[in-house]
DNA sequence: AGTTAGTGGTACCGACCGGTAACTCATGGT
DNA sequence: ACCATGAGTTACCGGTCGGTACCACTAACT
């Protein structure tokens, strides 16, 4: 029953389990190539299986790409929450931080842009699984964001806030189109001026 | 031989001329659902045509795509060019027009961001040939907004101008993930707080 | 030993994909 | 009357799509 919990020990991984491999081959793949022009059966030969194992852990591929971006989304949000959690109690630290973070590690990667707006784009179906996932995530980035402006005391925290996000949503697409050296190569430096520009004469 | 060019007095137009309609389709069906999510059947048929007379005007779906895109460019920079023709010589005014145009052209009107943003999306293929036509015309209208604050005399204008390309890039792509409710609703607000803290004092 | 669950391999399904061939029909210019 | 042009119709091609059926195998637990 609770053996199973016995194998996390590291070490002994040789190989992740399948469901494990499907999912990154996936991400990877739908990433780099696109959602539509990533067939299934490319999926399982790059996860090192076939379809049916990958049929019997999701249960289509519209359901697969839905499990994708859930995982994304959570790795996103681990990420940021350690990212406040270095700098506890500092609201505007943790702001600033943040964008950093979200400036250099949706950037820096790869040249293809946020892979939830990136699904977006190509799931335009309302009904799709996959759209709850971006809703979700993508809203609660922006609460996030202007919980921050408001914390560390920043005129007009909304507003502010929703600039910032648009500026991080506007450079993920434009890397895409112009290039790393576009406009987005300054992402840091909006950030921070705009912050300045929103912060109060008393500091 | 130039017999043809008598055929353009309106009115006796009952019927577009079949490549028309097909980019006219085309357009239409690669927008809302998608350019890998369409097929050449289901264009056609919108079009009021068949698959063979698609492909006795362009040579493959993916010519056809370049074309679409590059109609559309040709397009924007149409109702550009007769934004900056409305304010000549004023270029401040130029610019908050010609911004406040980019917020309600591709805002309003549907709810799925820039169509070259989205195609960028799609074809990630560096050797598609519709990257040229996309990467073309992001990296004019980028220039576009620097070269027109530059003339309104702006402080910083490459790093505003940046700063208002990527806005509209981020509000384009926002709307899709969280509305038009969202964010991008307060877009021209941004715009025009941006422009005024680059502002000279002199006016 | 026996059983069970999970994995892998292969072949297959119907549907659709982008793209083509062959043919008909309505023009319209000469 | 002639023929060239372009549009429409039907049928088809090979390939790939998402998804499934069936069987062989291995490991673990009993």
């Amino acid at each position: 029953m609770t053996a199973e919990m016995a194998r996390t020990d590291p070490g002994t991984e040789t190989t992740a389990p399948p469901r494990a491999r499907i999912l990154k081959a996936a991400r990877e793949l739908f990433y780099r190539y696109g959602i539509h022009a990533v067939g299934v059966d490319a999926i399982a030969e790059a996860a090192d299986t076939n379809k049916t194992t990958l049929y019997r852990h999701f249960e289509s591929k519209d359901q697969l790409i839905a499990e994708c971006l859930r995982e994304l989304g959570r790795e996103f949000e681990a990420n940021w929450v350690e990212v406040e959690r270095a700098h506890a109690g500092k609201p505007k630290d943790q702001l600033l931080a943040g964008l950093r973070f979200i400036a250099e590690f949706k950037l820096d990667t790869r040249r293809r842009g946020c892979a939830l707006a990136n699904a977006a784009v190509e799931l335009p179906d309302p009904d799709h699984p996959a759209r709850r996932v971006i809703e979700e995530y993508k809203s609660r980035g922006r609460d996030r964001i202007v919980e921050l402006c408001r914390q560390a005391g920043l005129r007009d925290p909304e507003l502010l806030a929703d600039e910032l996000f648009l500026l991080g949503e506007g450079a993920r697409v434009t890397i895409q189109s112009i290039g790393p050296r576009g406009p987005a190569g300054r992402l840091v430096e909006m950030f921070q001026t705009l912050v300045a520009a929103h912060t109060p004469s008393g500091c």
